[in-house]
DNA sequence: GCCTGCTTGATGCAGATGCATCTTGTGCTA
DNA sequence: TAGCACAAGATGCATCTGCATCAAGCAGGC
């Protein structure tokens, strides 16, 4: 951290990023929760282990995949088991891991929540983008994330 | 909320947003508690107050800015009463507001964390982007927000 | 086998957030 | 001016997050 200006349309475009975002987070959540479904949070742990090929993995690729803590991972899984959302499965061939595992239970619930999170980015982001707009932004985002 | 299809690109621009928003967070906290600062929160909060005609304001109006709730402004502006970086005044005209105004020490730390900030954003978010992509990218997430 | 170090996940505790509600003060209206 | 609705903030309580640390299991060297 020698000097670091920042140009006007830097920060603007970090202002209008971090404003989008909450806006879009508020909107979310107020849906869902309107719904009577469960945060938001609820929804991205579902959405990457329904994802994922056999309907469940490992602690750590979900910590990767959400970008979340270790120990607020361990509490969010809590949760969902005890929601019988989600199972936890010892492993056989290594006493410390587990499988995180969707339960029927948790598969519908996800559904119904990707059903609602999908209207609520219809009505409040893709509304908002005309034409090839998003192609473009989802283009200069991909410039700030790694790979 | 009758049908909701959202087009991959624009499903793909909401993901890539989140993404880019949370690693900036991550990174801004990061760089802040390694520099001894306090939670990017205070940043914002004293950024909205320095910001300020007369380096005061109605809580409301940073509630606005802030896009925060109010229980929670309420209690933010508790600490940073505590740490004597801002001070709350009764209004003269209206016994149940107050005016929250900016003291010394909290100026001296809002420098520093602005300071802070902006090498972050310098290094992680303005760093990525060349030429006018900064400008293209604030004009299209302009659309997402209100007004 | 046994010590050491590493990895996986859990947990006690403090701080922050969300939610509902309460308190105090204003202004309007009858 | 008494009553009532409404606005501005504060607060009790439950939940969630962050941080440090811990417990259990594994792996490698000796």
């Amino acid at each position: 951290m020698t000097e670091a200006a920042l140009s006007k349309s830097e920060a603007k475009a970090w202002e209008r990023l971090a404003r989008a975002h909450r806006l879009m987070i508020q909107a979310l959540e107020r849906d869902l929760k309107g719904a009577g479904l469960p945060a938001l949070a609820w929804h991205d742990f579902l959405q990457v282990l329904a994802g994922s090929p056999d309907q469940k993995l490992r602690p750590g690729d979900i910590e990767a995949a959400l970008g979340i803590a270790q120990y607020n991972l361990s509490r969010l899984i809590d949760r969902l088991a005890a929601d019988k959302l989600v199972s936890r499965e010892k492993l056989a061939d290594d006493g410390r891991g587990q499988w995180v595992a969707l339960l029927p239970h948790g598969s519908d619930l996800h559904a119904r929540m990707a059903k609602q999170v999908a209207a609520t980015l219809s009505a409040h982001f893709a509304a908002k983008l005309d034409g090839d707009s998003a192609k473009k932004l989802a283009k200069l985002l991909g410039r700030l994330l790694p790979d």
